[in-house]
DNA sequence: GTATGTCTAGTTATCATACAACATTGCGTG
DNA sequence: CACGCAATGTTGTATGATAACTAGACATAC
């Protein structure tokens, strides 16, 4: 079975954008220019077009045309668990979380509403009840969604989302044979940090909740993380 | 101007796939029942289904129909040049932005290297012969992406990159009829500003780097963008 | 009863033509 | 010189037709 025609014309132009034929932002080809060029219907011309559209490489306007608005589809930001299995990238994410954790923080106190600091809160309490390690993991996503969404800033939501899913893949995947000890640091030390941290947001202070977060990121889990990472020395 | 019948249906179709309408593997409704279904003609149905295949959501072979292979495109952090035309996203989106490109500057005058530094000038150096509105995007790009390689951390420069392919189409798609002042401020006022970034790096002064990078988003370029935010006041 | 071949109906893929809606450019007039 | 209008160009959509493939039903042969 052929590949169709409209398979075959989007990956050319494809790799034409890739290969700068057409400079950012100048005018890409009509539909009766590739038609003819490719020596194929304008409908396979307009399905590829779609097709590259949905990828994010043209912007079209009618009677206007289209322009070149990216040589490379957005490969996007994802982070793999397998990836953090490195002790350097592992870090390396640490930072960057870390960064935005703090000012989603201090976004959070500046922004928050009182339902805002109800669900912050709320989570708190459910993490008073914590027996098992799912809960606590849980309880924990719960915890910095509740700021996530105080910041009032999709994208710092859905950065942290992305981290978070990461890094809950690896959380579980690395406590699979030591999940008691992360129920004991989230009750004897976790929770007591997110505390102080809801405290923070509630009563409006973002100087004093970007410190409390950066202290919870870079505090004892950070320590154990970094010991870990260069443990392994693997990258 | 009204958004396309195939955009629309297309969105249409997106949504009813996320609600699992059709569940992974079974078969999608044929180009005739879709045209049937939507009220148009089987040419948008054809351009819709293109680009929802572009997506990664259906399989498509010939004689046989279409199935649904995923019910969202692929996860992570993704940023469309569309999703852009709100300003209050993009407000939201400059928020971020400043914060992580601040960071990444600091990070860069702490670890840069010599080759690094030579990266950054380079691009400076391509910036002063800009001619037309593609080289000075391209110069820009090539600067802030010296400035997060020379950071040292994967993750900001994964973010960085995935921000500045939205926010570089979503320039090509608004100064489609005013490159002119595009290239004018380039060379007026952001090359001014990239040499004072540079020389910060340089010389090894994470506060300065940070200090000047946000004052450069922050700036005049900001400052449009958010009267031209406020005039939209679309969401 | 089972295997194979043929036919029919259904589905996608492509082509061609035509008209609608928008954008740009050029020309004529005041 | 500025403005308005017509002509031209481009995308968006509809319609009809034919080609290429698939699946299932039916008939025939072993």
């Amino acid at each position: 079975m052929q590949p169709s025609l409209v398979s075959i014309v989007a990956k050319r132009l494809r790799d034409e954008i890739e290969q700068r034929r057409f400079p950012l932002g100048t005018a890409f080809p009509t539909d009766a220019e590739l038609a003819k060029g490719f020596g194929v219907s304008r409908t396979v011309v307009r399905e590829a077009v779609s097709s590259l559209r949905e990828a994010g490489l043209i912007s079209t306007q009618r009677g206007r045309g289209s322009i070149v608005i990216a040589y490379t589809a957005s490969p996007g930001f994802r982070i793999s668990a397998e990836e953090l299995e490195s002790g350097k990238r592992l870090l390396h994410l640490y930072e960057f979380r870390s960064l935005i954790e703090t000012e989603a923080a201090g976004l959070a106190a500046q922004r928050r509403t009182e339902a805002d600091v109800q669900r912050i809160y709320d989570a708190l309490q459910d993490g008073r009840s914590i027996g098992s390690f799912d809960k606590a993991i849980a309880a924990d996503i719960d915890f910095h969604v509740a700021i996530a969404e105080a910041a009032r800033n999709e994208y710092f939501q859905r950065i942290m989302a992305t981290i978070r899913t990461a890094t809950t893949a690896r959380a579980l995947m690395r406590f699979e044979t030591d999940r008691e000890s992360y129920v004991e640091l989230y009750r004897t030390v976790l929770q007591k940090e997110h505390l102080d941290i809801a405290d923070a947001i509630r009563d409006g202070h973002p100087s004093k909740a970007r410190q409390l977060l950066k202290k919870h990121l870079g505090g004892r889990r950070y320590k154990a993380l970094l010991k870990s990472a260069l443990e392994q020395m693997d990258e």
